[in-house]
DNA sequence: GCCATTCTGGATCGGTTGGTCTGTAAATGT
DNA sequence: ACATTTACAGACCAACCGATCCAGAATGGC
């Protein structure tokens, strides 16, 4: 039903713009600023174009917004499998924290995600979030699972709780998205990582938690 | 330096409206539309109002903006001590946590929560929502640590670990109003839920989460 | 009753919004 | 080289934005 679009396009004047460019482009704009908040000015002037080649390449700001939405979980997904592709087990979801406390506390890590910022924007105006909601969930759990999967196979954690652990690194990171945009000092967003290292630490079976009862 | 609304102001026609009341409306308005989609024409609207005597109450659509997130918050907080107020452990956390299941689950719940709607569409543009983050957290992690305190001082969970625990049930709280304002089906969001319960059910010391090891 | 003071209704402001339209430049297939 | 097909550039549009202003209605103090 869609035509490539990477194909010919038979004859008349090619693009002299590159597509996934002006969307990475995009992406940048709308992170730090939202969909309406970002003006078809703003868009314009960020993808280097000219409205009419926007429009036609497009058709409308919606449909502009969710092709960059859909380039961002795109990339999302390719950085996750960098550190969740191998095989491992709890060590993995380490590195993971990890990659999450470099985004998030260096330079830029104030936009929080582009995703989670998209959902609560837009999500009782257009039903199209809830397939990025959706995808975003999807991607972020499915490839924290297997790590959990193959910790619990080994009897490291308790395999009865997968799930819920599953459940609860998803929600962490969006919570850790909103509370950077909103303006959290990295020390703040440090300790809320350091909370989800030790907790993750807890999930190890056979220590009984002894070593981290304290005073 | 501040003059007391509820005073006499003196001679003069006297407001015909109640601010608390218009407060309230806009609170449901901002709730459903965000700040940016919420023209001055819904707010006065909304508001049963008319420009000028918004204006003047106000001063803007910021000022508006951030009273109601105010009276939000407050009412949120008087909400959280219905339930968290009383002497209590684990036991408090669970009532809590049904809250949140009847909050996000019935009707109104598909718009999330207004303060963690207003730090995503703002946190960049507008420094006061630091401010609104950082009583949103505070009120809902010192609510949440005092049943855990008091669990931890009876032996029943690791005393080295509220910190983290609380800092978790916040970050799903976050999560979960994201998660209904995208539009998650309400089953999806009691499965959420259940996670929880069943992690803070294995929170409990001495059963060594014997228990939860099935299959 | 009268004046001072405040609130109310609505017109109005300049600026910006998302979107369209027309003319022109450019590159293709033949 | 030509005709065809496409992309490009920018003017243009009605509608709406947040905000202001002013005339008139309503009330309290005297």
């Amino acid at each position: 039903m869609n035509i490539d679009v990477s194909e010919r396009r038979g004859r008349g004047r090619p693009r002299q713009f590159d597509e996934d460019d002006v969307l990475d482009a995009l992406v940048q704009l709308f992170w730090d600023r939202g969909f309406e908040a970002a003006s078809l000015n703003d868009i314009v002037a960020a993808a280097n174009l000219n409205r009419s080649s926007l429009y036609s390449a497009f058709g409308s700001k919606d449909q502009v917004f969710f092709a960059a939405i859909d380039r961002y979980l795109a990339d999302r997904l390719a950085m996750l499998d960098e550190v969740l592709g191998r095989e491992g087990g709890l060590e993995l979801v380490g590195e993971f924290l990890g990659m999450l406390r470099t985004r998030f506390t260096t330079e830029g890590g104030r936009r929080g995600c582009l995703a989670v910022n998209a959902l609560t924007e837009l999500g009782m105006r257009d039903e199209r979030v809830a397939g990025v909601a959706q995808r975003y969930r999807h991607q972020l759990s499915s490839g924290l699972q297997r790590p959990l999967d193959w910790a619990a196979a080994r009897g490291e954690i308790d395999r009865g709780l997968v799930e819920a652990y599953v459940d609860m690194l998803v929600a962490f990171c969006v919570s850790l998205a909103v509370a950077a945009r909103s303006g959290a000092a990295p020390a703040e967003l440090e300790r809320q990582i350091d909370s989800m290292e030790r907790l993750v630490g807890s999930w190890r079976l056979g220590s009984c938690r002894a070593e981290s009862t304290g005073a």
